[in-house]
DNA sequence: TTGACATATCAAGATTTCTTGGTAGCTTCC
DNA sequence: GGAAGCTACCAAGAAATCTTGATATGTCAA
């Protein structure tokens, strides 16, 4: 069936779509270091608290971040497990190596 | 330099925004095995010819893919060093594991 | 040369995504 | 209780992306 592909297809470019946009990628990189409440990305980024609210949602749903409330405050944790679901996914996109048929390595 | 960071970012964007559309998927898993023509891909998959042609050049734009001419034929080849780039920009947003100090917030 | 073919490009409309301003739901503090 | 703070969500407009049909460009074959 073409439809495992496809499903694939259908999660790889959401994958790649919640990563596709500056404003996420800041983000993320703030979030490499550990969990931080929405107020701190805010501070960090420049942005209009609606928009920022926006795009951790897409980050959201595409599982890429997930939150925890805790009293008034939202603490967002990047999701390691998604960015080497990516990784993974991303890798089945490179085309052999020109010369080496040697499979030993990734 | 933020600069540094904020081009990163954009190449990421990039590259990312290449590999999020499905039917630009599946036009790189068919040349995943080598180069085909434009119209070998047009075989493979059912769609229009200048939104074929469309995703290619998004594809071309990006780095993705390279093309070469032959005669009335184009012949497009997936780019295996943008895929290792991708690679490289994505496990940079991949956070170290296991335990995190917990960043002092708000 | 003429005609058929392969592909790129363009313009217009359709669709999706993003931004913005406003509001509402909780929660905490007074 | 009331006010203030933090965040999510919603609606409308803006902007970007995608699709489609038409046309242009270059190539080969007769």
């Amino acid at each position: 069936m073409t439809t495992a592909i496809a499903a694939t297809n259908a999660r790889s470019a959401e994958l790649f779509h919640a990563l596709s946009d500056e404003a996420r990628l800041e983000i993320i990189r703030i979030l490499l270091d550990g969990e931080h409440c929405v107020c701190d990305l805010q501070d960090h980024l420049d942005v209009a608290q609606s928009r920022l609210s926006y795009h951790l949602k897409v980050l959201k749903d595409a599982g890429v971040v997930t939150d925890r409330r805790e009293g008034r405050w939202s603490y967002y944790t990047l999701n390691r497990e998604a960015i080497v679901e990516a990784e993974r996914l991303l890798a089945a996109l490179r085309p052999a190596s020109g010369r080496r048929l040697i499979a030993s390595c990734c």
